[in-house]
This record gives C-alpha cells, sequence and structure tokens, in this order.
DNA sequence: TTTATACAATTTGTATACAAATCGTATTCA
DNA sequence: TGAATACGATTTGTATACAAATTGTATAAA
C-alpha cells in the first residue's frame, strides 16, 4: 500500500469500496489498514466522514524542518551504535537497488528505495520512541520530495549522485560504528535535501523580459 | 480506555471476547480499538494470536532514559513557544485534577492526570513529530511510574509535592512564552522522576544482622 | 512412562447483512 | 426565483455468521 507516497493526491478522499474491489479483499480487513495508516500518518479517519489523505500545512511544514535534523542525527547516532551485523547486508542491498534507480532516473522508485533505506537505519537504532518520530518524517519526506521533483534539470544529478555516495559513506560510518560520523554524514546529507527542496521554494526568477510573455500568447 | 496505564500487567493477552461482553460492544469495534491502541504503542498483535499488553525489555528501558530528557525538553520549548491561549485553561484544569489526587495520597490517579497534563503540554507544541514521540514517551513513563509506584514512603510526599510545585511553575512559564525556562523546569521534573524511579532500581539494603531473618522464621 | 498424532474446542480473521448517518436532488412554499 | 425541507441514494458503522488457524486433550504406539 505504496499508494500514498506517490501518485493519490493529499486531502483527496478514499473510495472503501472501490479500494475493495481493486484489492479483491473485503471491507473489514480494508478497514482495519486504514486504522493502521492513520495511526502512523498516512491518512486523516473522521467520524462517518471516510479516509483522507493526509496534508501538510505550512505551520507543520515548518516544524518539519525545524525538527528533522535533530530525528536523523540521534537515529544515526543510535545506529551506529547499536546495529546488529545481519542487518548491514539488507541495508547495502536497498543501497543497490536505490543507486541503480537513480541510474535508470526513476524518480518515484528512487524516493522509495530512499524511504526504505532510511527506514532501516532507523530500525537499527533500536529505538522506539524516535522511531515513531521518524515514520512520519520519513513519510512527509517522501511526499516533499515526491511533489517537488522535477524530473532534469542541470545541478540534479550531481545532486542525485552524491546522494548515493552519501548513503555509501552512511553505510559504512553505521558498520565501523563511529557514531560521531554518522551524524556528521547525516547532517550533510539533510543540507543536500534541503538545497533540493529550497530549488523548489526559490526557484530561478521568470525572465523580465516582456517579449517572451508576448511571444507565448499566440502558442497559447 | 486507561485500563493499560494501571491494572492489567505487561504480557498478558487480552480477551476479545470478554472486553466486547464488558463494553457491551461487538468485536468488529473493539478490533479497531485494538488497531489504534496497538497503533499508539499500548498492545502488541500478532498473527492468529490476538493482542497483549506492551512489555519493556532492558535495551528499550535504556533507550527510554536515554530519550526522555531530549523529547520532553523540545516539547516545552516548543509549547512555550506556539500555546495559545486558549490552550491555558485546560491544562490548569488538569493541574487542579492533579493536585487534590496527591492531597488524597491517590496514587493511579495521580499518574493518570500527570500523564493527562504532559500530553496537553504536548499538544500545545503543535508538532506532530515530536508528539508521536511523546506518546510512546508517556505510556512507557506512567507505566513505570506505576509498577515502580511504593505506597508511603518518608521521602515520597515531599517529592509528590515538588512535583506539583513544578508543574505550577511549568504552567506559568508556558503562558508567558518563555521556552528556555520552560526546558529548565522540565529538566529539572524530569531528574526530580528519575530520582523516584532510582529510589526503586537500587532501594535501600536488606538488613545485615541475621538475627532478624532468624526471628522471623518462628513467625512463618 | 513418554512422545506423537489426531480430533475437539476455542480463538482469530474475513465476508456479508443490516442499521445509521450523510449527501444530493427534487419539490414545494414564500 | 430562491430557500427550505423532505425524500432517496450512497456511504459509513456495527453486528453476526462463517471460515481458518491455533491450542489443548486424549488416545495410541514406542
Amino acid at each position: 500500500m505504496r499508494i500514498l507516497t506517490l501518485e493519490i493526491a493529499p486531502g483527496s478522499d478514499l473510495d472503501e469500496a472501490a479500494l475493495c474491489a481493486q484489492y479483491g479483499i473485503s471491507r473489514t480487513p480494508m478497514r482495519e489498514i486504514f486504522q493502521r495508516l492513520s495511526g502512523d500518518g498516512y491518512l486523516r479517519l473522521e467520524q462517518n466522514r471516510g479516509a483522507k489523505v493526509a496534508s501538510m500545512d505550512l505551520s507543520v511544514m515548518r516544524m518539519f524542518f525545524q525538527t528533522a535534523p535533530m530525528i536523523y542525527a540521534n537515529i544515526a547516532r543510535l545506529a551506529a551504535e547499536h546495529r546488529r551485523v545481519e542487518q548491514i547486508p539488507p541495508l547495502k542491498a536497498i543501497q543497490e537497488e536505490f543507486r541503480t534507480a537513480t541510474e535508470d532516473g526513476d524518480a518515484g522508485r528512487s524516493a522509495l528505495l530512499n524511504h526504505r533505506f532510511h527506514w532501516k537505519i532507523g530500525l537499527m537504532a533500536h529505538n522506539p520512541y524516535l522511531l515513531t518520530s521518524l515514520n512520519r518524517m520519513l513519510i512527509d519526506h517522501t511526499r516533499l520530495s515526491q511533489t517537488f521533483y522535477r524530473p532534469a534539470s542541470k545541478g540534479e544529478e550531481t545532486r542525485v549522485y552524491k546522494a548515493v555516495e552519501q548513503h555509501d559513506a552512511m553505510i559504512t560510518a553505521i558498520e565501523n560504528q563511529e557514531p560521531e560520523l554518522a551524524v556528521e554524514l547525516t547532517l550533510d546529507h539533510w543540507n543536500l535535501s534541503l538545497d533540493r527542496l529550497e530549488q523548489f521554494v526559490t526557484p530561478d526568477p521568470l525572465p523580465l523580459d516582456m517579449t517572451a510573455i508576448k511571444d507565448r500568447k499566440h502558442a497559447i
């Protein structure tokens, strides 16, 4: 049920019956799925009103940017301290999938695998309290990345490439149990993500030259 | 459904049918309640195995003590910054209930109202990410307080009295929007709670004098 | 006596039927 | 023409019935 991280628009309400038909299950298990997704912050359930896809307002967005570094950094530290050796190979496997997805330029798949990558690191921290926060953060982070994604820009490939490299470095730091390094790399990674998001909040200004606009008029 | 914060033992499994009969509702809504409580960290649901009350192992306990100050302090800061004036009266109302509960020496009710007090402060922070963490922390904190509670000890009344005072001070700091003060008071409050818990992890040693034990033999 | 297997009983998961509530539309009255 | 109300249709919530799975017990074989 990763319909949410991707296609369905925030705020839209979900048709219970339609989804039941689509997935070939009855209403009872579907409602239980709704309950779980609601608890995870994917959906909002209202009395006698059904399920809506959760959406983000401005104040929540501020909190997101304010809180994310702290959560991510502490998760990284704890992961480096408490990772079990058997957790490393699955993480590396996801990273390889992530690498190929970025090389293929598959944005949706990249975002999803990035989500799974950071979630796995979250599990390594073995801290149930921060894990719930991380879960909510990742959901919103992934969705922000998706909504703000633009297909092909100049600096974009280099940024994505850098992100893949940072993941590699983070794996090494966690594997070698170097908490401070893991924190530093994670904050770098966050700043890269910030750059990416900032590019869309404050994009390049439109050309001041009015002739360009006049030309477009004919095209429309 | 505050059955959990109090009576039912951690690890015990819940009888679906019995609870349905008890609350006069059918299995479907009860299962939906289970789903929610499971998401909140009250219960653990296992495949075809029903619901068990969540329990805490040693490593989770370590994480609890490691994580709590950070979460509580940041919640306090954000609450002082972002509280809405209409949120203050309900908080004060809970505090008054808490005060009377402590004066009556009602430990269970005190713990529950303390829980509600800190939850209300969490809501004032308007940070959904930290709020999920706070929720899990408070559940475990309240349960720890309960399990470690001993009825009447010398230092206990003064500690509880101090806790009530600290709550008052916290309300004032939040109402006056003094984030730094709110953080300081919250950390003091946490340390008081730590003292309380420590008293039970390392209680007064048993008397070394063997004669006392011999005397008891006859009594048994 | 102990262990393994089969069967019964209980418990959990899913589907469906029915009740309650909400929403849209149409008709009526001002 | 506009607003309000009433009625029908759709959607959501709850109960119950049935299927699947698990657990406990009893009996038989080693």
